[in-house]
DNA sequence: CGAGATTCATGTGAAGTATACCTTTAGGCTTAA
DNA sequence: AAGCCTAAAGGTATACTTCACATGAATCTCGTA
């Protein structure tokens, strides 16, 4: 969205109207009341349709308000579920509490998936301590050393500290369950405070790959979300959108087609959310007054494409130079055989274009790999007999969107 | 014809290297007594 | 003499490279029917 807001802006600069912009900015009509409620960070006061988990998560935290140290706990479910949302909805409730009574009880909320935030055992620890305003260097310090700062900054006066790791199951899957491991030994060289983890993860077969002490420490208790069937999706999404716009901005149906697209889809909340966001959206820019469901149909397209556009462009250069090759080939080959060995060679022509240092071949295999866990591609080790055997690679990306993609490499690289 | 050997291209793990950054320490310089 | 600054030394994590070995089915080889 602020993206956009920019390029409108940039046109607008360019005819030198701005003023008249922004005035024509504010005087139009918006749809939206406030749109930040449709925002997938935005917390509501109620959550329907998990009253269940709400109350078991939170006999599970509450003895925290009585500085008992709660059970760690695990949280499975698939994306869109209202995992996150539950679990920032109780730990901010327990923190005000805790404000009010002046109990040292601190949450900490990580993501595990971040790329160069918390992506390793030693990133994780460093993580955690900056958003207790204790800032660990990015490198330069062993890892147990990391511990220790931690151990101090913790230890250093009584607190309950309650840490929520969420994708968690990405993080052990790329380095294993040793962090975890020694998470749960933190406790016993803590003197004064206590650490309890809450870790949330969507892969539900994950605890399978953990090391039985690890998971019989880690999950003391599990909990489960299921995915929301298309009645529940309606109500949360006539429960925002009355919030989020004006009165009758959404027509008839639209609620409807807007949760059996995303009950297509496992059930997915947030999904649902931003159908219903970005449609307003256009709406909005086409001058309609109301929602229909044509909007529906183009915010799905719209939605899927920005959010691959956007992972694609947070990328490292080499990894873009891989994706470009990747694609470049696709084309080439009308996405038939497209195998490693060929696109080592494109990636090494266009390194020489782009003036980067060309990386050996091992790597790119690992790059490949990481493309794959990233969902863009799908890849399938295959032996070809006499021919050797390779990595079979093809596109988990909607075709439409690999025009606007390879725009955004080009620009990137500077091709 | 078919069982076993061969072959190829690359997957994959382990160990090594380069880089960027950290802390510690020792020496030199400045300052104040 | 004490205090402060700087540069060198010694150390680490991370991204990447190098090396060496593993894979696995198409193809080849050769004995047998």
């Amino acid at each position: 969205m602020i993206r956009e807001a920019c390029e409108v802006f940039k046109m607008v600069q360019k005819s030198d109207d701005l003023k008249n912009f922004f005035e024509n900015f504010m005087e139009k009509d918006s749809l939206f009341v406030d749109k930040k409620v449709l925002q997938i960070n935005y917390t509501p006061s109620k959550i329907p349709h998990r009253a269940e988990q709400i109350d078991m998560l939170a006999n599970v935290l509450a003895p925290s308000l009585k500085m008992e140290k709660p059970s760690n706990i695990f949280i499975y479910g698939k994306t869109g579920t209202g995992k996150t949302l539950t679990v920032n909805y109780i730990t901010s409730q327990l923190s005000e509490v805790a404000k009010q009574k002046n109990l040292p009880l601190v949450f900490v909320y990580v993501n595990c998936k971040l790329k160069r935030v918390a992506d390793t055992e030693y990133r994780l620890i460093a993580q955690i301590a900056k958003e207790l305003n204790t800032n660990i260097p990015a490198t330069g310090l062993p890892t147990d050393e990391v511990y220790k700062i931690f151990i101090n900054l913790v230890d250093k006066e009584k607190i309950l500290l309650i840490i929520v790791l969420d994708e968690i199951d990405q993080l052990v899957k790329k380095i294993g369950d040793n962090l975890l491991y020694n998470l749960t030994r933190l406790n016993a060289e803590l003197k004064n405070s206590e650490i309890s983890i809450v870790g949330i993860s969507n892969d539900l077969m994950f605890t399978d790959i953990l090391d039985p002490r690890v998971k019989s420490s880690l999950s003391e208790e599990e909990l489960v979300f299921a995915p929301y069937d298309a009645t529940q999706i309606q109500d949360i999404l006539r429960e925002r959108g009355k919030a989020a716009f004006k009165k009758n901005t959404i027509k008839e149906g639209v609620i409807e087609k807007c949760a059996a697209y995303a009950a297509r889809e496992h059930g997915d909340a947030r999904r649902a959310l931003d159908l219903l966001r970005v449609a307003g959206e256009l709406a909005e820019r086409k001058g309609s007054t109301q929602i229909g469901i044509e909007d529906l149909d183009y915010a799905e397209d719209k939605i899927e494409r920005d959010k691959v556009l956007d992972v694609v462009r947070t990328q490292p250069k080499q990894f873009q130079l891989t994706l470009l090759s990747i694609l470049n080939l696709y084309e080439k080959n009308n996405g038939l055989d497209v195998y490693t060995g060929d696109i080592f060679e494109i990636y090494r022509d266009l390194c020489e274009k782009a003036g980067l240092a060309t990386l050996t071949q091992r790597r790119i295999s690992d790059i490949i790999c990481e493309f794959d866990m990233l969902g863009i591609i799908h890849t399938k080790v295959i032996s070809k007999g006499r021919y050797g055997r390779s990595r079979q690679i093809c596109l988990s990306i909607p075709q439409s969107t690999i025009p606007k993609i390879k725009e955004i490499l080009k620009e990137g690289l500077n091709l």
